[in-house]
DNA sequence: GTGGTCTAGACCACC
DNA sequence: GTGGTCTAGACCACA
């Protein structure tokens, strides 16, 4: 699990969606101290301050919050989580679903087809 | 319809999913002729060396045919264009069941939730 | 079978191979008179001088002889024929064993694979 | 062993031809490194540009890969190599048969023919 | 240094 | 006019 970046997009933006995934996947488990935010930009080869207003932006969504003297925490409130993680996964289906018309299946068809290659292969 | 492209990759390989795209979208119908490649060149700002490689490309897979003094056509092969939809609606697929595995649903599970969300929202 | 002719090589030496082919397939058959060198010449879309000038080689190697008023004949010398034939025959059995050695086959080898592709296709 | 083109076909395809020669033969043994583009190019006389679409032909029949910084490389699967070898082979003794019915031979005959050539002269 | 991509501009054969 | 090929020269990422 390391980071890497796509050059189009501003590098902040990836690096939210890429923690709060690590948060959603339990890899910064609940209530639990990230790491600071020296050594997370150090482990991301990126500037501090790209990294600090990745996580405040994280804060401002409730997910993170800081303790002054001690750090910065993943939220408590389990609840919220799983509502960011129920959003996403709703991003995810709709782009789907987006993508499925474009090739000119109707959302029925694409579903059909999702579960049919769901039973054959896991590659 | 217009043309757009990222950075992050060869412009030729967006040029030939792109095609691919309109071809299966049957925005270019099946047998008919493509406008030349200058005209699409320039359609798309792109030099013509660039736009011939991307439609070699599809060329060699077979969606396209030259006929060398007339012009460049589409392939009359309906059940190739077939395959290939649906080769790309199983990636399409299996993109959604990976993305949805990081989010930590199960195949089960992010079929039920695409099912849901296809009952709602068309935003 | 019509006539063709590639650019890379003096046109007038593959009219006489052309003719040679034809005479020993038996299109132009032994003793017969050959289309006078206008007709020829139209008929492959020549220059009469440059027909002249093959079937002047082709004399030359004894193929062909003019009777002065009446035309150009095939020899009836079937001997003659056979020899060229033959001749043509082992210089293409010849590079079929310089390519196959080229390819790492021994002249051996290169009988044995030949035997075994004439059981299998005919396409 | 060096270069050399006729002028009645693309170069690029002429280059993939003699590169896929010279591995077969050995000359670019299993696993080797190529000579960098540039530098067969300037061997070729060729623009780069020419001699990089020969090899990436070559890539995508899958006789060689690259390594994006170090180089490229023949292909270490010797089966494959075998592979495209003996259809080349078919082919010449494919084209061996046509010239020689094309003389009025049978294939018995024409095999006949050849191996009496081969016991014979080496010139 | 490596491969890869792109542009600009030219020429060819075909009809 | 069409597609196809080739050259020259540039730039990029990677290491």
């Amino acid at each position: 699990m390391t980071w890497q970046f796509s050059e189009d997009r501003a590098i902040y933006t990836q690096i939210a969606e890429q923690v709060k995934l690590r948060i959603i996947a339990g890899i910064y488990p609940v209530g639990t101290r990230l790491p600071s935010v020296r050594e997370l930009a150090a482990e991301a080869s990126v500037n501090p301050n790209t990294m600090q207003r990745a996580l405040a932006d994280l804060e401002r969504e409730g997910l993170l919050y800081s303790e002054r003297t001690s750090g910065r925490y993943v939220t408590e409130d389990c609840e919220k989580i799983r509502q960011i993680r129920h959003g996403l996964a709703q991003s995810v289906a709709k782009e789907f679903f987006f993508r499925m018309e474009q090739l000119g299946y109707t959302r029925p068809q694409a579903l059909k087809l999702a579960e049919e290659t769901e039973e054959q292969g896991n590659e």
